[in-house]
DNA sequence: TGTACATCAGTGAACGCGCGTTCACTGATGTAC
DNA sequence: TGTACATCAGTGAACGCGCGTTCACTGATGTAC
């Protein structure tokens, strides 16, 4: 698994076969068959951890940010999370395509935490939201993931670069295009 | 070309080849050559005809649509656009990941009108945003680009479908979760 | 304490496959004089 | 009108490559009696 982050990482997500991630491992490419059925499973189960991983760093930003500000600090973490690890973080939505669960949607290892998608839900909550009305809910849950999601995406081209500078850096520039979709309340967060 | 787009829509993108291309354009795996570099140049310019197709899409949009509604129709007309085209949704942006042009500036066939990019900030300008607050103004189309891009992806997970049911069809669903992103206008619209 | 067996993570060689690309060549069409 | 040449879109065979997967196998470790 830790092979397989790295060739990831390193050679982006089409060099992510069997063989290579046994090369990293400096193992036979037979080896993989010991722990894995196939190619698939391993996908799986990178995306897997990978979801863990950022649902991590949404727990911690939460922790370490003012409750105000939570839903933004949630934001900033899952743009962070898709800069530092791209190659990862299209995986995870990949072998997620044509999965009946939702990508999110991953059964948390820290039982006291719900998965990512509640996270924000329970933000949402938290900042005013009525949970008795629940479409209106879904939707903006739904809403604010479509928006990490895209700028996750977006932030990646490099023509952003002058807004970056004008704001006085990404995480100026990720605050600034949160707050112009007017679902998060506005301040600037560690990353 | 048409091949191409063919093989893409039935196979997925993985299933792009020179070689697929040419089997099924009917012909002998050298000849593309005499119209393509290589290969990267035909995924080029599959991709440059998608962003022509979505431009397209998105002028007829807002041709049917009353003014105040012009915003929120680009979005679907987006995000119709991504589910009707998928695997092209997607080649579109792959070719543009590195690039140093963003993907959705190209260069418009028909010169009366922008590219993709600046319809969306003129209708901003239209909505009552301040054309003379720049950053401002980039600030919120780059909010809406990655709005509606974070919904076509969505958009394609099953989950969605009781959202959908209880709205009342996927145009309401839509609507309802750019609504909720607060940058747009609100009302249904055809699809 | 020793023997027999099961499990496990590995080897290395081989398979068939589809791929991108190159090569020398062909036949049809257009153009110059 | 006829001849010579250039252009063009194609052929088909071959190249080397990396891939996923299978196979019979090995050696180390653990366990039962």
């Amino acid at each position: 698994m830790e092979a397989a982050r790295r060739v990831l990482e390193a050679e982006g997500p089409s060099a992510l076969s069997l063989r290579a991630v046994a090369r990293e491992a400096g193992v036979s490419p037979a080896a993989p068959y010991h722990h894995f059925k196939d190619k698939a499973e391993l996908l799986d189960a990178v995306a897997h951890e990978g979801w863990e991983m950022l649902q991590l760093a949404m727990i911690e930003a939460k922790a370490r940010t003012d409750r105000s500000q939570h839903l933004t600090a949630l934001g900033i973490a899952y743009v962070c999370f898709a800069r530092d690890y791209p190659a990862l973080y299209r995986v995870m939505y990949d072998a997620a395509r044509d999965k009946e669960a939702l990508p999110m949607d991953v059964e948390d290892a820290n039982p006291e935490n719900g998965n990512a998608y509640c996270m924000v839900r329970d933000t949402m909550i938290e900042h005013g939201a009525d949970p008795s009305a629940e479409t209106h809910l879904e939707l903006a849950t739904v809403a604010a993931w479509c928006g990490a999601h895209g700028l996750a995406e977006m932030a990646g081209f490099k023509q952003f670069q002058h807004l970056k500078d004008e704001l006085g850096g990404e995480r100026a520039f990720l605050d600034a295009v949160f707050r112009h979709m007017g679902l998060f309340p506005t301040q600037a967060h560690d990353c």
